[in-house]
DNA sequence: TATTGTTATACTCTATAACTATA
DNA sequence: TATAGTTATAGAGTATAACAATA
């Protein structure tokens, strides 16, 4: 069949995954972002969340949202605020800059992503590449969704 | 057509793969492995590398490709030699210990990719999942020969 | 008393600048 | 003198353990 996944390609693909991560990291680089703000800014995009919220989305301890949210609050591309049913929450949400510098980084990766699989020379696979991802992208949704 | 992955959805394709990098994360941890040590062991798999070569396909500065092997090399997963006929240069080997490290990460990654798939209802996503994965990686491998 | 989040501390990855060893 | 790599140092992301604030 074409475009088969032979066993042992297969069982190496997470080494495909960490190379593509690197590449993204380089991309958003550009809007001076590391993977970890990239993710949180991401998570936020139309939507605000709570600090345990975020922890459990991200897959991290909460300290480690305290200080990446840290560094994202001082640039000013995130708000805090106490949830007012419940102080001990504190909700989250993108401010105008941290949604341009979001749009910035996509763009950076969009551009990088392309440049890569350009260099395939079978459109087939070129697009098998973007279909794939976007495939991730739906499980990864609900996944989410099912938790 | 089918499968076809819209313009604005395409934009934000790095989230995704932002994500599916911290599901690898995860999935390697199981073999104690951060990512960085997963890329050096993933290049050094049936190859040897010298410290230059390692830093220019990790995408790191050079002290950094020293810190992380540190790490390998303090667990016996990788040799470092110097290169006989040029003594400045380092050389760096997988060890039979690092080979099965590798290959308990792979298998750990492998088996949460499918858990994560598997949420997928159509099986052609599913399928498309990761044959877009298997482009990427010919794309990648392309790219590290044309330079 | 239980829950939410932060502070304190330590380890890894990363970079730049300065250094050592070799060519 | 130039090149390959390491050491020194600093900042970000991560974790665990201990703490503060709120429920």
């Amino acid at each position: 069949m074409r475009n088969e996944v032979t066993g042992d390609e297969c069982a190496t693909l997470g080494r495909t995954v960490a190379w593509l991560a690197k590449q993204v990291e380089v991309g958003i680089a550009a809007a001076d972002l590391t993977l970890p703000q990239y993710r949180i800014l991401g998570l936020l995009d139309g939507n605000s969340a709570v600090s345990s919220d975020l922890a459990a989305q991200l897959a991290v301890r909460p300290p480690t949202v305290t200080a990446v949210v840290d560094g994202l609050v001082a640039r000013g591309l995130i708000e805090r605020r106490h949830d007012e049913t419940d102080r001990r929450r504190v909700d989250h949400a993108l401010t105008p800059a941290g949604a341009t510098v979001l749009r910035e980084a996509d763009a950076a990766v969009h551009e990088r992503l392309h440049e890569i699989s350009g260099i395939l020379p079978d459109p087939a696979d070129r697009h098998a590449a973007f279909t794939g991802l976007a495939a991730w992208r739906r499980a990864l949704r609900l996944r989410i969704g099912a938790k």
